[in-house]
DNA sequence: CGGCTGTGATTGAATGACCAATCAATGTTG
DNA sequence: CAACATTGATTGGTCATTCAATCACAGCCG
């Protein structure tokens, strides 16, 4: 049953971490939540960070864009759309991750990579739109970063401010990124 | 002498927060980087949290984006790409807080606010820009969500990434967003 | 002038609570 | 009976906050 428990610390986990934060999240807690004692999650998990980490890729594996690389630029911003909306929990604890990051090294590698393979998504996507159009694809990276960036700045402006139209902004992006790469196109 | 000791314990506040991070930062310590016993900043802020969001009062105005309206939408670019580079410091405080804002009413109040003013700057000048070019400016709003956003994106890429390219990514979003105004000229 | 006193500023020790991590002991199972 | 799984009490530490005690300095009175 070693694995069965290990997954239930972590989904505890990710329940607590998601629903209460990060700093106000105790291993008891967890422990309570996962209905096991204390000591077990120390026993599957060297530490904290260790085990937040695994929740973090365990997160991850939610979030990850969808791998509908053919159905192109356009699938990807609704699929974004409906990430917004339905995984709040994820998105709370990765922007909350994201701030502890940064003075945390163990935890801010797992976020690099995180980042890095996100942005590297919206790169072969925006990569792929410049060559079907036979345009320059060196600006392909700059690209990635804004979009990616406008991304997640929309995810953070949606969770910090429940009122904001995510899905007005995920559209006005999509519009901006495509009028670069179609400029001839003024359809909508 | 009363306002100067304040401000020495705000100015250490910031110090320690920006360097240290918020979960590894304690009011002793801030007391002896300010050179004060731990006594006298409960004296001046009732709670910590009250601190920290005096700290983020402070903070803000160095963030703020210039009061350059009138120079319109590229030299906010450039106005931005400086302060990703020179206030590290400040950014990495915000993004934490950020974080820390989703679970805490307090602090969510204030980021709640900053993030309102700072779109709102965005939108004003969306808006002007549209003006100009007698185009509809219902769109403005959802473009202040997606340019905002993406600033603070690649804000958080620079952060987590040292090597990150925050240039770069500032002037695709600048050639995105502009194209999508101007949609003829593509003089660059 | 010189002592007195009251108020705000400042100190640092004490309080009470909480936490991550450890560990010896117990349970389970193959 | 071993090896793994699980328990929960213990340890050593840290933290925000409180508080009684000093300090500095102002004005006031004799």
């Amino acid at each position: 049953m070693s694995t069965d428990t290990r997954e239930k610390i972590l989904q505890a986990a990710f329940d607590v971490l998601s629903r209460e934060g990060y700093e106000n999240t105790s291993i008891k807690q967890i422990a309570e939540e996962a209905g096991v004692a204390q000591g077990l999650v120390h026993y599957y998990f060297k530490s904290k960070q260790r085990l937040v980490m695994e929740v973090l890729q365990f997160v991850c594996q939610k979030i990850e864009l969808g791998d509908q690389g053919e159905a192109g630029a356009l699938a990807a911003f609704e699929d974004t759309k409906q990430k917004i909306r339905e995984d709040r929990g994820s998105n709370a604890l990765l922007v909350q991750l994201i701030g502890i990051s940064l003075h945390d090294p163990e935890i801010g590698a797992g976020i690099r990579d995180f980042v890095r393979g996100q942005r590297g998504r919206v790169e072969d996507i925006a990569r792929q739109v410049f060559a079907e159009r036979e345009l320059d694809p060196t600006a392909a990276r700059g690209i990635a970063g804004a979009v990616w960036g406008a991304v997640l700045g929309i995810i953070i402006q949606s969770l910090v401010e429940p009122e904001f139209n995510a899905d007005e902004a995920i559209d006005a992006l999509a519009a901006m990124s495509l009028s670069a790469v179609y400029p001839a196109d003024q359809s909508a």
